[in-house]
Order: C-alpha cells, then sequence, then structure tokens
DNA sequence: CTGAAAGCGCTAACAG
DNA sequence: CTGTTAGCGCTTTCAG
C-alpha cells in the first residue's frame, strides 16, 4: 500500500510520535527537523487524513446540501467554497432536489464522513431531516429559509424588503394592476416576497386582486404559465413581478410567444438578477440578492461555530440587496 | 462520544463481529437479526465510515475536480451526482478557479480522503498535478479535455464537429465572412472547436481571413470585445460563431449595445446551447453540448473502474450533440 | 524534546 | 453462524 508514518519512523530511526509532532507543526529539534523533512520528501509520504480524523474527530470537512446545482445556487456556492478553503475546510456538496430520502441521505452521509459543520439550503431545510445533526451537536446553518423553532443559525436575503423594492417600483410609475407570479407556498423564501408583494399595496392603500396572485413552483414551466394566466384574464395586469430566475425565464420566453410587447402592453420587474437581465431585450429590472456575500458570510458563521465560538448563537443574518431599475418599466 | 459497535455489541450480548457483518448485508441467525435491527434503532447507531474506510481503504466517495462552477458545468454535475449515487457513490466537489496551486491543493485534500475514483475537469488535467493520482493507482478520468500521454479515460463533447456544423450552417447560406471567437489556446476545447471551424472553410474552399479569427478567453468580457473588434476592422464579418457560453453573453451585449442589428447585419451561431438562446431575440442558433449526458457517461465508466474493470481501458468517449437551428442566422 | 504504548471504531481472519 | 483476536494509520498520553 501506500507509505506511512511507520516508514518515515523507521526510515529516520525517529518515533513514530516524533513524525506525527512534526506533521502537525510541533517543536521538533532541528537536526530531526530536516531528517524528517528529508524523508517525507523522498518516500512521498502524505498523512492519511482517514486514520487522522478517526483519532481527532476533526476532518476539516463542511457538508453542503443543496436543492439542487443551478444559476443560482452557483454563485451561492462560490462564495462557501472561497471562504471555507480561505478558512482551511473543503466542502462536501450534495444535493437532493427536494426529495426527503434524498436528502436523508446525504445526512447521514456526511454525519458518516464526520464532516465538521454543515450548510443545508432551501426548503427541507424545516423539521425532521435536520434533527439528527442537531443531535449529535454538529454545528449547522440554514441558507434562504428560516424555521423558528430549530436552534441554529440562519443566512437569508432579505427577501420581503426586495420584493417591496420590486413591487413599489412599479406602483410608483403609476401600476395599480400588478400581477404577481410568486413561489410554492411551502418555501420560506416565497412567502417572504408574497409578503412584501402584499406589504406594498397595503402601504399604498391599493386593492390587491386575488386572481393577480399566481402561485408558481420556482420552475421555467410555471412561469411561462403565469404570464399565460394572467394575460387570459379579462383584466389583465399592466406590470407583473417574477418571484425568481427560472420562472423569469419562462415568463418572458412566454411574452415573446404571445407577442406581448414589454413594457408597453406589460411591464415585469424581477427578483434574482442574472446576467441575462441586461442581455435580453428590454433590459430587465430586477433586484439583485447578494448571493456570493450570502455564501460568504454562512461559511463565516459556521467557521466560527466549529471553531466553538458561540458567543452570538444562535445568529439570524438577513443581507439586503439591489435593485437595479433597467428598461422593462414603463410609467402610465 | 457517539455510540459505537461496540455499544451495540453490548447492549445485544453479540460479538461486535457480528454486529458488523449484519451491518454489511451479511447473513446473520434472523433471531439476532431482530434483536440487532432493534437495538440499532433504540441506540440511534450509525456506523463510523471514518474507521470504515481506515480498515477497508474503499470510501465510497469520489472526488470531481472542475475548474468553476458555473452554469455549464452545473449541468454535467447534474449528471455525474445522478449517477453516482444511483450507484452507492458521493461526490466531493471541488474548484480550482485554474490556479495549479488550488488544483494541487485540492488533489491532495482528495487523496487524503481516500476518494475511490476522481474525475478532473478543464485545463489542468493536463501535465504533472493529476500525476500522483495515477501513482496511486486511483481511477481518473478526465472531463472536457484529452492529454495524449497519459494513461487514463476520457470525456468529451466533440468540439470539432459541433462547431463544424455550426459554422457549416453559416457557410450554406451564404456567408463567407465569417468570423470567430475562440477559447485560448491552452485549452483543448478551445483548440477543438476552432479546427472545426478551419475545416469548414478547407471543405469549402473558401479564405480564411486571419483577422476574423479572435482568440478570446471563455469569458463574458473577451465576447464583448471580440465582438467590438470585429465590427471595427474595415470589412467586418457578416457572421460570426462564438465559442462558448460566457463568451456568448458578451458578445450579445456588444452587438446590442452597438446597436448592430441581428441577423440582419450580423448572423451569429454559438456552441453551448444554454436557457437563454431561445428567450434572447432572436433565438440563438448554436450548437448544444450532451453536458448532463457528458457527466453521467464519466461516472459510469469511472464506476466502472473502481468496481476493478479496466476492460477497455483507457477509453476515449467523444459524444456527439446536435444543432439547433433558430433565428440568428440570416441568408445572404 | 523524544519514545513507548494505548486506543480511536471498525473489519478481516480464523477458530469454534 | 458467531466469537476472538489483531491491526488499519494515526494521535495522545505519560514517562524518560
Amino acid at each position: 500500500m501506500s507509505i506511512t508514518i511507520k516508514d518515515v519512523a523507521k526510515e529516520t530511526n525517529l518515533a513514530m510520535s516524533t513524525i506525527s509532532k512534526y506533521m502537525n507543526g510541533g517543536n521538533v529539534r532541528p537536526k530531526n527537523r530536516e531528517i524528517i523533512e528529508e524523508a517525507v520528501k523522498r518516500l512521498g509520504y502524505h498523512p492519511n487524513d482517514i486514520a487522522r480524523g478517526l483519532r481527532s474527530t476533526k476532518t476539516r470537512t463542511v457538508g453542503i446540501v443543496v436543492s439542487s446545482f443551478d444559476t443560482h445556487m452557483v454563485q451561492i456556492l462560490n462564495g462557501i467554497e472561497k471562504t471555507l478553503r480561505a478558512n482551511g475546510y473543503f466542502p462536501i456538496i450534495c444535493s437532493h432536489r427536494d426529495s426527503l430520502e434524498k436528502a436523508n441521505q446525504a445526512i447521514h452521509f456526511l454525519m458518516e464522513k464526520r464532516v465538521d459543520g454543515i450548510i443545508v439550503e432551501g426548503i427541507l431545510t424545516s423539521q425532521k431531516y435536520v434533527l439528527p445533526i442537531l443531535d449529535r451537536e454538529i454545528p449547522l446553518l440554514g441558507l434562504e429559509t428560516i424555521t423558528d423553532n430549530l436552534a441554529m443559525d440562519y443566512v437569508v436575503a432579505d427577501g420581503a424588503t426586495g420584493s417591496y423594492q420590486a413591487v413599489e417600483e412599479l406602483v410608483k410609475r403609476g401600476h395599480t394592476k400588478v400581477g404577481i407570479i410568486s413561489g410554492p407556498e411551502g418555501y420560506y423564501t416565497a412567502r417572504e416576497r408574497l409578503r412584501g408583494y402584499l406589504r406594498v399595496f397595503e402601504d399604498y392603500e391599493i386593492e390587491v386582486k386575488k386572481e393577480y396572485i399566481i402561485e408558481g413552483d420556482y420552475t421555467y414551466q410555471s412561469g411561462y404559465e403565469g404570464i399565460c394566466r394572467l394575460w387570459k384574464l379579462e383584466q389583465p395586469p399592466t406590470a407583473v413581478f417574477i418571484c425568481n430566475y427560472n420562472m423569469c425565464l419562462g415568463a418572458v420566453a412566454a411574452i415573446n410567444q404571445l407577442g406581448i410587447h414589454m413594457p408597453a402592453e406589460l411591464s415585469l420587474v424581477t427578483f434574482d438578477d442574472m446576467e441575462f437581465s441586461r442581455i435580453v431585450r428590454p433590459h430587465l429590472s430586477s433586484f439583485r440578492q447578494p448571493l456570493e456575500k450570502m455564501g460568504i458570510q454562512a461559511a463565516q458563521i459556521l467557521v466560527k461555530r466549529m471553531n466553538g465560538d458561540y458567543g452570538d448563537f444562535p445568529k439570524k443574518v438577513r443581507l439586503k440587496g439591489e435593485f437595479i431599475s433597467r428598461d422593462s418599466v414603463r410609467c402610465v
């Protein structure tokens, strides 16, 4: 098999424990230091992290459980990965595609791998499936969701304020008939974004029409269908707010398909600003979540916990984003 | 600490090895079976995978090293993850952002974690940094790249044929002045795609103009600049072939910015079909790589190797994609 | 500072 | 089928 610490010990006529100490940055007599260094290099010795983890119960590894890999997630992951690695940790990323079973598998896999901490994203954060993590007292952080009854840290974007800004933009420009294609009710983010929408109408004392509220499911398809349904109404809205990226893709496709002129006939603002927002014509006004920053923050907090610092536990971070005004909204 | 196999043994008055056997699916007397099951559940016992890996030298884990997380990679990863998990393996994903140092770190991390196999993607597949993997005889597969002198499996999309198809579409519709914004020369994929472009002109006996060949670097920025440079030419091309997704985003942005009418003034085809291709107007004609399939194939081959099956080693899979004709090309 | 010895949790051999 | 024993590669006491 491969070279072990024993081999190095034999080679140098030193004890295993001395080699071990050296490998972990401990103090060793300068002369031995050199001898060891030389032998390690010559033999091509690499400590076996598995064995090391077995003793020390620290693996310098953190588990990330996401719903799926997509354009949106990727930016968060970039932030997480960067921060984690800067702190000497490595991420193990699993996806569950909103399947409770896969999520459970992933969690158990990660626990068996003895990760030092876990970040979970999306709806499944809620409820029982994270309980075993808490039981084992593994630091746990929720991303893009909050469950009030669980003692853990959270990082979310301020969706209510974000959607408030987006919808207010519409209202300020004179729109009163404003539709929304929201996310599925079970999602924390969806509820937040809907809340922001509703609050605008409350604040501006405009009546909200039930038929303008379409519950989508965050997929391309539901964005597409949402627009179709809205457009078929006797009195279609003059503006619409789309609650996430994928649905926006579908919505724009439907708008093109139906030959609706944007923004002349229909104004649009969207949550989740993406590269294509400024490429499609008209350029889309949108609310940009600080995705990478969310990842960075999440990782930072988790690192803190893994270092045993529970000073501000449990922490709920709600990051602000920014509204970007482009050309998809007209004044009425 | 947590519950170990010893605890279960004590609880059931059976030997550790019996529990172990049961946990690994071995045959156990029905009565004991029940007893064990019950105790495992009651105690909440989960085998420690670290310890297990230490003994068995199998970790059921495979390392994935990618250049970065992006829209394109995500689809490949989906295929990999799905296939791996269906076979009982879990991926550990690392990115290196084209930094040789980070790539090395990642490789060592994965080897220390004793992964059963590794998939590497992108340019850095080449050369020395994968050598330690081969040395240790860990199954290794290269994705989106090929290095001829290394004995390992590869999965790539047939970029030459893909770009041939894309460019031929242009030529068939009467374009002779065709520009290309290619990838950086060091990339296997970039060379392949350029090769396809050149071969079309060879086959159709059309002269290629040097100034129509712009070497980009696969980024948004370079796509943008590429169009600008092409458009400034005394005799700008009437069509352009963009070699990847990010550059295409940039190219379309530039086309809009410059007020170039597409396809009237400039036709465009692109490598990498993405959702936005059929949303932007005009819809983009493009070559679609079978990204998810590439991931699936890669994982399948690796699984085979990890099972000790080296029957067809080394295997080089070159997957065909499809050209999708939309509205961004006009006939001259 | 160095070395000897014990043991992390598990599986692999081998008896029984 | 079950139990005993040894040991994976490393770290961690605890003497020296």
